[in-house]
DNA sequence: ATTTGCATTATGTATGACATAATACGATGC
DNA sequence: GCATCGTATTATGTCATACATAATGCAAAT
């Protein structure tokens, strides 16, 4: 008797937990009663008599969702929903020599592809006020090809002003996650250092080009400035 | 007596609860001794005395870390730890409903900037297989001008392969996310309508540049492929 | 040698008790 | 009246104990 043949006749056996059961329950229960943050949920004996769990099994949910951050529990007043923190959530578990090999050279491209990728929005909300700081963060730069090795701070204020400028809070979030990641594999010897010391589209030169709010010029610009990380990877 | 005179005499009380210190423990512990995936960690009574804590306590902690992807329990074998699933933690908070409305504006400008982004990668890495299938894909695309209302499953076929081109398993765990996110916010009404019909890039000019395996023009393609999108969000 | 059954073990669930802290509300003082 | 303080209440946080369940390994049986 084949395997296969019985696939359709025994169906595989539910062998969730009672937890799995009432997340999805209480899942449901946000999604069917359009529950929105600030809305609060039943008191954990109550939703134990409901389920027909002990209070325990709901204790075990209500910590998985605050874990994904869905839920806030405070003291006496019971637990309200939340808009979870899309970044803050992943930033705890973004523990580099945990992360695989694999994990650690993907979050390094999307660095990449965020910062090629974001020119749009730096160019279109870059205040005047923006450009006069970066302007003041590169004013020191030295001569491209005195610096050898990157000065991890500056590079810091640069990029991270940048995200800042798009105004997106959950791209700022990102980049507070994967930079660490980042300088890990950079500095870990993951990648093949670059073969050629060519210098590139420096910081200063970026300002100079965001101050003509061209777009596609400044994505050209930012491609080119990060051509020594992608040379490790690309092949 | 000034409130701001006593900040430094009366230092902040460490509220924290034992659940969170317990983490905080643990995951020093993980730092610490280097633990890698595949490292099992004591049993939940050992690690209740050793903490001095109850293993209730030790219980809602691992169920914390459960969620955040960083370890694995089995019956019987105790806790192993594990290298998260960095999006598929996210999946299961992004609900859209519940997420507030500046929080899916960003997810939406994710995308974008993303798409634009990944160029390089998608160039450099599409086998001829790949555009073979790209081929196939948009082998039916009608005129342009005669598409109204943009097929939804066709969108996701042909940008879904995008992504898998890259071959950055964290990068397609981001689109599995992001776009239901990014459909409830185009369908959503949040965003206002493109004022101009103007046909852009299409997806079928899209995979001849890819053949060219020039990553400037795609990346040029893909921004003027994806205007009707960036002009509602740029004023 | 392969399978079957059983004991063991660590997690999963239940229950009852108490600690703790936020809230509401009434008491007190001015 | 109004502000402040105290106190009872209430829902979450923590503890202890007991038992259920399922995976593992080893012994027994064929």
């Amino acid at each position: 008797m084949k395997i296969e043949d019985l696939q359709d006749i025994l169906p595989a056996i539910d062998n969730s937990s009672l937890v799995d059961k009432v997340e999805l329950n209480l899942l449901n229960l946000f999604a069917k009663k359009e529950l929105k943050p600030g809305d609060s949920i039943p008191k954990e004996v109550e939703l134990a008599e409901i389920m027909g769990v002990s209070r325990t099994v709901i204790r075990e949910t209500l910590t998985r969702l605050k874990t994904m951050g869905l839920i806030e529990t405070k003291k006496k007043k019971g637990a309200v929903i939340k808009s979870p923190d899309v970044a803050g959530l992943l930033q705890k578990s973004m523990i580099p020599h945990i992360l695989d090999e694999s994990t650690l050279k993907d979050v390094f491209e999307l660095r990449l592809i965020i910062e090629v990728g974001m020119a749009d929005f730096v160019v279109h909300r870059a205040t005047e006020n923006d450009i006069e700081e970066l302007s003041e963060i590169v004013k020191n730069e030295e001569n491209p090809d005195a610096r050898v090795l990157f000065d991890i701070d500056y590079e810091i204020r640069f990029h991270g002003k940048l995200y800042e400028i798009t105004g997106n809070e959950t791209l700022k979030g990102f980049q507070k996650l994967l930079l660490p990641i980042y300088n890990y594999v950079y500095t870990s010897g993951m990648l093949k250092m670059p073969t050629t010391r060519k210098h590139f589209t420096s910081h200063k030169q970026l300002v100079e080009i965001l101050k003509k709010r061209d777009a596609d010029e400044f994505r050209a610009g930012m491609r080119n400035h990060l051509e020594n990380h992608f040379s490790r990877i690309l092949k």
